[in-house]
DNA sequence: TCCATCGGATACGGGACTGTATCGGATACA
DNA sequence: TGTATCCGATACAGTCCCGTATCCGATGGA
């Protein structure tokens, strides 16, 4: 289940010590840059720079940035969904709260790098050309969704709502996360924007939920 | 109030036949080359070699590809919402329908162009790390939201709704727009997610609005 | 009809990046 | 410690694209 970018991976030639240390530094190298310059802006050489090796080096490594950059993603999306998770768990072991609350909350957590999040939608958008990377993103996407789920679950319950349909509200909270995610990246210095984004995710859980009959704090 | 693209552009030399010719040759051929190669992948060779030119020709009428594009967004952003508005006025005549026909018919109208929609998100993207080009991005958002607006008002009448923040509403349902326009070309053959995308439609229109009361056709 | 100006073509020099073939030092294992 | 293998460095060949300086035919005004 776990190796997703293996779909474009070519075969793996064995891991010994060497190699996954060169690796693993192409790879913490890959995150400063595409962060730094974009997606699009990358060359290989660029990353072997950073991370102080050869083209050389780069090539026996991956066979492409694009796997490179799948590589990184899967690495930076498990400790991104391991950390979110752990906030979430920490915050499920508080107070019953409102729903609005538990917006803001969630809120607070997301936008924990702005940086990390244009870098994704340049991919995104790269992958939009390429039948194979756009399969990876949707699978990505999926992964995501799964991860999250149960936890919105158990928010719901303390907040005392459920949902007749999980699936299409993941789904809902994820256009609407890049959507104005995006939103807030064009105009980063207006908070309408921000404030905008807090009310657009509140109405949409609202829709996609109600009130659970025997809640026992069913604040509006 | 026009010339958004003036904000990057070069000071304007005076207006020729033959002038305004060659750069609206250009500008079509731009259209064409960047819905195939996408904007990142199109170099000015490309451009000018689809139009019957040299590079000459160009840099004699715009001093970069950014200049060239935000160009061709304007007309054809003038040409789309020109279209738009037109059927939005036929529909209007028509019957008055329920808030999901209306929604639906809505739908049917927007993804024109799927082509051009994965342009503008590789552009978007681009524009990101720009803060000029952000500010174009911005304002051209809003200009798009100024357009449609009395539109919208228009239609949630019809259906006999009333919107308490029109600029709230504008602003979610390019969101949502645009969240859920990236997640149908990630995954172009899943029926579910042009379902999905309406129903979130439905709901956040519903969520923004409420029924009005002296409504003739109250229907849910 | 003439001629000043315009605008696209041509040609130049150069920079950036790619992917591969080869080499030699490092490494792991006996 | 020896040695077969690995793997990153080096060097190479090549592609693509950029932006400009210059030239000359076209154009349009007097």
């Amino acid at each position: 289940m776990s190796d997703i970018a293996s779909q474009t991976a070519s075969k793996p030639p064995r891991v010994t010590k060497r190699r996954a240390e060169t690796r693993q530094r192409l790879l913490e190298a890959a995150r400063f840059v595409f962060a730094e310059k974009g997606f699009g802006r990358t060359s290989v050489e660029d990353v072997c720079e950073r991370a102080g090796y050869t083209r050389g080096a780069f090539y026996s490594n991956f066979s492409s940035l694009d796997e490179l950059f799948l590589a990184m993603w899967e690495q930076r999306l498990a400790t991104l969904l391991g950390s979110f998770a752990q906030s979430l768990e920490a915050a499920s072991r508080e107070e019953v709260i409102s729903l609005e609350d538990g917006i803001d909350r969630l809120l607070d957590l997301l936008p924990v790098d702005d940086l990390w999040y244009r870098v994704q939608a340049e991919f995104t958008a790269h992958a939009l050309r390429n039948p194979v990377l756009r399969g990876v993103v949707a699978a990505r996407e999926s992964q995501i969704a799964a991860t999250l789920l149960p936890f919105i679950d158990g928010a719901l319950e303390r907040v005392g709502r459920e949902v007749a349909d999980r699936e299409a509200l993941a789904a809902a909270l994820i256009a609407v996360h890049d959507g104005t995610a995006l939103q807030c990246l064009i105009e980063p210095d207006e908070p309408r924007v921000r404030r905008q984004r807090r009310d657009l995710f509140l109405a949409v859980v609202r829709a996609y939920t109600e009130e659970r009959p025997g809640a026992t704090s069913p604040r509006t």
